[in-house]
DNA sequence: CGGGACATTGAAACGTCTCAAACGATGTGG
DNA sequence: CCACATCGTTTGAGACGTTTCAATGTCCCG
């Protein structure tokens, strides 16, 4: 049974005792956007739109990774911002989409045409409020990830990846931090990401395994050996 | 006389035959804003508030050039972006300011509570939708900053600074691009923003200078002199 | 007019990028 | 079921460009 859609972010306010991140929406108004979403499956690796096509609708994530990305005039493919469940995306600008969206894993979404969604936001403002809550937490990822982009370390910038994605990872369940959780996508995507070559990013590995801070049983799992040693470098800087 | 409070940015919707940045707000909206906003004046190179301080209002810039930036544990001062006229900031994160915010020339802002702010989101659900278009119009541009942090060559992001700088300065007034624009920022804070150390953005700009691409007439002016080569040296990413 | 912050320029060191090759997993066809 | 082709990843060696350190130069404000 698919769980109705859910919008995670860290509200404006002050109000909770518990510093964490929590669903913002009402059972109530959960019930209403799933009344105008379509359910949409992707298998992994397949483009959903692609940028400057027509944008009507906005997507929230309820199961499975996504990336957010552009072709570049070089042919190089940028990757501005990876998406997990209880995010949105497909905000557009002028009636088109401005980033590519692709499937990293199998992903389920629900499509939400903007049409119905501004009319919910007509009768809802509190609903509305939320999604402002999220595009504003939004903008605060990316900006941390332009924290990680003016860094001169590449093992500094892959250690913070590592730990933002760990946090990441706690979403779609309720598991606190574990020392194993998943990284889903490819280390190009991630060289993508972070802003440096495939080889530096697979140097920056070996070198983090070779320290003993973290191990990978395979390719798309991390374990977390030396924490205190993780976040001193992701924090470095 | 003091304009009415502005908020510029892409609408979501393809409406209007020109491709320009327009004014979303409507009269009656700027004077409800206007209504509930306090006026404050500042004089440059002043800090309006501190990251992690206590958030309950934000703030539409009327006038003038600010800054927003963190201080790492390194004592290094990251710029996060540049605010310019019609720009908004302030949205916090559990009641607090996420990152600090000084004036870079003398500016004018409207500070508007926060639930104030709200009340009026209440019965005005087209003025929320504005403010909606406005964040994800900034989490664009923070994306536009990541495609310049990604780039290998840093004259290319100087050269794409200069350009972006070029349509922000287009902002307060309604000239059409110009051959003369000012650079209020100092070489540290161009610095800082595009993750490169001063020496490297000198150098830069000297290029660019020996190239014949622009002139620095002085140090808070720039005058492009090569539009072809300084556009082509932005695009090639 | 001088002080101090900011900006420019030079020379050396470091780290990442590029190029190139080997390796490993994966999926397809014989 | 295995062989093979392909894609993604890892590892190595050299070149390039930026960072760093240091000194000089310039602007602005008291």
């Amino acid at each position: 049974m698919l769980p109705t859609p859910s919008l995670r972010a860290v509200p404006f306010e002050q109000i909770r005792p518990n510093g964490v991140t929590t669903e913002l929406l009402t059972e109530q108004q959960r019930r209403r956007l799933a009344d105008i979403a379509t359910v949409i499956t992707l298998p992994p690796n397949v483009v959903l739109y692609r940028e400057e096509s027509l944008a009507d609708a906005i997507y929230l994530i309820a199961l499975g990774v996504l990336k957010g990305y552009r072709d570049l005039p070089s042919g190089r493919q940028l990757v501005v911002a990876f998406l997990f469940p209880a995010d949105m995306f497909g905000l557009a600008q002028e009636g088109h989409y401005v980033n590519s969206i692709a499937s990293v894993t199998p992903a389920i979404l629900y499509r939400i045409p903007l049409a119905d969604l501004k009319a919910l936001f007509h009768h809802d403002a509190a609903l509305q409020f939320q999604f402002l809550c999220k595009i504003t937490h939004e903008l605060r990822e990316s900006q941390r990830q332009i924290m990680v982009l003016t860094r001169r370390d590449a093992i500094g910038r892959v250690a913070m990846f590592l730990v933002s994605l760990e946090h990441d990872s706690d979403r779609g369940d309720r598991r606190g931090p574990r020392a194993l959780f998943p990284l889903p996508m490819s280390r190009t995507d991630m060289a993508s990401y972070l802003g440096m070559s495939v080889e530096a990013v697979s140097r920056c590995c070996s070198r983090l395994v070779r320290q003993g801070i973290v191990a990978f049983p395979n390719r798309h799992e991390v374990r977390v050996l030396d924490r205190a040693r993780l976040d001193q470098l992701a924090g470095a800087l």
